[in-house]
DNA sequence: ATAATAAAGTCAAAGAAGGTCAATTAAACG
DNA sequence: CGTTTAATTGACCTTCTTTGACTTTATTAT
């Protein structure tokens, strides 16, 4: 985790903790960080978008901010399943999945181990198959994948 | 052994010793031993497969990395993986996979709720694609499911 | 209103890794 | 020997990160 990207991710969800919104100016993270300002944004596209279950607002112009939200489950659960098969739809690539199973995990909808299970499943390397859909198959299996994980969620057994 | 292929093999043994798993600069390694990166992917293929009870994981672009992990080391499980690999081959139909789950659960290798994830990632409904193979299909996902449950996940990142 | 200033946003290019694959070379085997 | 297998190399590819120049928007002072 040496990478600079790494670090200021790390640094804002610290920040967050158990708050499901901070406010912070770029500039001074830039300065804290010792780099471009830009390199906030780029954090903030690749490690806090929609699929990670984030929403980021911003204001411009002096006294601006910009504002991380962390998308609410909206208590059932229900709806983030709901929200979730639709982003999957009948194709998903491999970054947008993990970021899915991330955000599942910040959510401690899922444990760290289960979370390398649905990766594994997922991967690259699984759907290694002579078809040309891959990204077809991964939702397939996906989706299955996040239904059984919100019927879990109501205690279910084998 | 003067085999450039053996130092490195070696040399990355070395270096594991008792950690189950390590993280190393391909770049650095390849210039350790003067010779082109793609050696070590050479090596990393035909020393480190998961038949020879490895994983590697990796990264690319600034901060990147290899990463090697050993599965299971010691005990009776590294057997137990080899075996359930060969068993699951290329394909394999659903009622043999869930078979090993069980088996799996019995021996409280996995939890009963990655049991049911395991399920519903390789169930008829998770292959249902316009695709004929899908036993194959099937051990794909599931082998890869597989490695990773036997893989030493203590400090568990994602 | 207007100009100056203070943010944040965009985007493209450069840099920093690792991956792939095919061609050559070296070893091992029959 | 000739042939098959293993090792080595290099050219080219893909992915991720970082930076910087330029743009847009909001606030504040004139």
């Amino acid at each position: 985790m040496a990478q600079l990207s790494d670090s200021i991710e790390h640094f804002i969800k610290e920040l967050m903790d158990e708050d499901t919104q901070i406010e912070l100016r770029r500039n001074e993270l830039a300065q804290h960080f010792g780099c471009a300002p830009s390199q906030i944004n780029y954090v903030l596209a690749t490690r806090f978008s929609v699929d990670h279950g984030y929403i980021i607002e911003s204001r411009r112009g002096g006294g601006g901010f910009v504002r991380i939200v962390r998308i609410q489950t909206g208590g059932s659960g229900e709806n983030l399943l709901q929200s979730l098969l639709r982003r999957v739809g009948n194709s998903i690539d491999e970054d947008s999945a993990c970021a899915i199973i991330i955000h599942l995990l910040d959510r401690k909808l899922i444990t760290p181990r289960e979370a390398t299970l649905m990766r594994a499943a997922i991967s690259k390397s699984a759907m290694a198959l002579p078809i040309s859909a891959k990204d077809m198959l991964r939702a397939a299996v996906f989706s299955n994948m996040l239904k059984q994980v919100f019927r879990n969620l109501e205690g279910g057994d084998v």
